[in-house]
DNA sequence: CACCCCAACTTGTCTAGACAAGTACAGGCG
DNA sequence: CGCCTGTACTTGTCTAGACAAGTTGGGGTG
């Protein structure tokens, strides 16, 4: 009575799982069909059912002559993707960060807006206030929360090439691997404002995110204002 | 110089002639694959491909066994899920979708915000205009726009679960892949205040979006307002 | 009449090839 | 050095079958 397993949805199945356990890079080039008809002990016609299921999800491109394309690397992700402050303010623009002040080694605010993980409640947090300039204008207004994992050297040396995620990754190991976050749009108080250069309660983006490590109970939390009148946040759009 | 004209594509133009001349009416059956491939002088294989990209694009679906039907009324069915409006507004709410008015087959608009492909250049498309409310407070105020590839009949069905990216997936082939997006903090214009029941220039967290589908060149355009006083839109945290 | 079973027909899966057409790269030529 | 060209490799199209599996309808049986 069992049904007979179809061929080239194993094939599928198997390429599926390989794609989001990201055993093939983004853009890099899958097995060729021949390849893989050889793999699988099976024809191409078989081999060309699969990718073409793959192609219709979203996996691969194919393209004629070359290959079948690795489209990403994880499926899974979420939609609301992550990028650093750089890629994220649409267009070309000149962008610079600032310190309203120095790294702090601190505890965990007090009515923290993110709930903590055990981990990260026993342990102390490094705390960043940052200004973003697009073109010299201010646009962004972030305070940031990382819990320290060893991290106390961070007060003293710079951030590699200005950035916190590529500090993480290359100094501690310490990898982003999805973001979770929530939107609000709030009036501006007076300390924003101020900073902005804008009106008392013009509307300001708010986001809340966190951020997923390669470490288990282990986030970087980011409270974000954005002024939004001349330029967008976006991600690739 | 000329490029051998291929075969499938013939068998696929002329029975999309058939089909838009209404030569089998909806719910009948197409000839079957060997009549078909004894008609245009081929194998099945062959006559399977044309079949399938009519599939794709929504103008017969096929049934094992039975044969290939004319498309006319659909069933609902299916599960699968993808980041709808559902899975964004924050918490455990129970949300609800209204259709400001029923959708439309229309040109694009004029001074569209997102540029457009030249496949989609060339289609119609069509045009939802939804409020989406959590615990019946309208929260969000959608405008999205869907290049017209065959979808001429979601004039008339349902969404499947009400799910525009379901209806999408599963009746038409578009899979929905990655999105990308523009967010800014606007004021409240007295339409948008209308509709959410707030102050004329309350802040709205105001989205452009673009959603990457699986065949390239192809996307949804959604514009959305958010009320997010009591709400805040969030994937996961 | 109601029911079951079987035959004929349908689409789905798969084989084992062939040739066409696009791509990448090394090697030779100017 | 730059350019072209040939070759190996890739995907795209197509043939001519085979068997599996789902659907339908007719005929026989109770």
């Amino acid at each position: 009575m069992l049904t007979r397993p179809r061929q080239y949805l194993l094939i599928y199945e198997s390429l599926k799982t390989q794609l989001t356990a990201g055993v093939y890079p983004k853009g890099s080039l899958l097995p060729s069909e021949n390849e893989l008809a050889g793999q699988f002990q099976t024809t191409r016609t078989t081999v060309r059912q699969a990718l073409t299921e793959l192609v219709r999800d979203g996996y691969i491109e194919r393209q004629h002559g070359r290959g079948s394309i690795v489209r990403s690397e994880r499926q899974t992700l979420g939609l609301l993707s992550f990028q650093g402050f750089s890629e994220v303010v649409a267009g070309d623009h000149a962008v610079r960060t600032t310190f309203l002040k120095p790294i702090t080694l601190q505890d965990w605010p007090s009515a923290f807006v993110f709930p903590l993980t055990d981990t990260e409640r026993v342990l102390d947090c490094l705390a960043l206030e940052r200004i973003r300039y697009a073109d010299e204008h201010p646009v962004m207004l972030e305070y940031t929360f990382v819990p320290n994992v060893g991290l106390d050297d961070m007060l003293t040396n710079d951030l590699l090439d200005g950035s916190l995620f590529r500090t993480l990754h290359q100094r501690y190991q310490l990898a982003i691997i999805d973001m979770q976050q929530r939107l609000y749009a709030v009036g501006a108080t007076a300390r924003q404002a101020a900073v902005f250069g804008c009106a008392l309660h013009t509307p300001l983006l708010y986001m809340e995110r966190r951020y997923l490590t390669s470490r288990p109970g282990l986030h970087v939390y980011s409270q974000l204002y954005c002024h939004t009148d001349k330029y967008a946040i976006s991600n690739g759009l």
